[in-house]
DNA sequence: GCTTTAAAGCAAAGGATTTGCGTTAGCAAC
DNA sequence: GTTGCTAACGCAAATCCTTTGCTTTAAAGC
């Protein structure tokens, strides 16, 4: 028997998915959302329609897909010298990044275009890493360093509610804030 | 002159509405989500498809507004006499309606059929209506109470973060915990 | 009542989505 | 290499959803 079910990551199929991503990252940046087709990208990608309903579904999950590709970190975080300054650079960035209108459509999309929790599950994933990552080296150069839960509540889910529910809430330095109110509170 | 664009409130709109409204509920109750087409409503509500996107624009936005129908609060909040247990009784209560996967979908839904900030706006007015309820109810009995902004940050957020990011890392317990925290970080 | 007109119904036109089948091209084994 | 296998793509027909112009209905104000 041997393999079984061998899934295709290169060659074709990866040119298929790169040329895909950015027919809706080019279209997203000319067009407005709403007008936004499964078709309309296939023509922008050169391949049939069929193809991407075969591959995502519907353009929700495809949409998904690409905000996720965008919020993939690609770096190590910021590095500062104290977990205040790195926590709240991160903050702030993460803030810059997602309160714009293109922003804050990624962060919908994500929470729309989800396929039993596998988008959000790994937006969720990317974001803890990336805070564990900043905790860790903290916590290597001698500090006290709070839980990745305390972070997640105190820090990323204020912003993150206050981008998707109440998006003119917010001023600048808020990330900053957040982050001072956790580290000081011990 | 006098009246301009007088907008139907009664009879027959408001009849449209309840059984659209309704025959979305039904479906939900017996149907997978993904199977709901707005063909599909329309013939529940004994009424024309062309009418359902006319007013409501798209399925998305159909299900954002019974999503904040279900949200709507009906009563005022339970008295158990101390501003503590108030809080903690409701952010159960809250977590309680909405870590089900139909709550989860609710959300999902006032998030995803976003009409530019109108379901999501609302859906934050009325939670907050809520709480700052409580606290007002709290601080007329000269308790010390936190503002509402305390309450939205340190515990609506976070329940509403791992809601919609993080559904399997919810324990009982959790919204209590987060009223504690916050009540005696002071 | 009578008038006005917002909202619903109807039906045709225009797209999007699904699906069966033939074709292409990764991948593995030899 | 070259061959066999099959996942993934292309194509096209069928189906279904969505839009739109026009007509009809029935709220709301006089």
């Amino acid at each position: 028997m041997g393999t079984r079910q061998a899934v295709r990551t290169g060659g074709r199929s990866a040119r298929v998915q790169q040329a895909v991503h950015e027919a809706v990252r080019a279209l997203l940046a000319e067009r407005d959302r709403a007008d936004l087709t499964v078709p309309l990208v296939a023509a922008r990608a050169g391949v049939t329609p069929s193809t991407v309903y075969r591959r995502w579904g519907d353009l929700q999950e495809l949409l998904a897909d690409v905000a996720l590709e965008h919020m993939r970190p690609d770096g190590p975080p910021t590095d500062l010298g104290s977990l205040r300054d790195d926590l709240a650079a991160w903050a702030e960035e993460w803030l810059e990044e997602t309160s714009s209108p293109t922003g804050r459509a990624f962060i919908r999309d994500v929470v729309a275009g989800d396929d039993g929790g596998r988008s959000t599950g790994q937006c969720c994933a990317y974001t803890s890493g990336r805070i564990q990552a900043i905790l860790t080296r903290s916590a290597g150069r001698g500090e006290d360093v709070p839980t990745l839960d305390a972070v997640l509540d105190h820090v990323l889910a204020p912003m993150t509610y206050r981008v998707l529910f109440m998006s003119d809430s917010l001023a600048p330095g808020y990330g900053r804030a957040l982050v001072d109110s956790l580290l000081d509170a011990r």
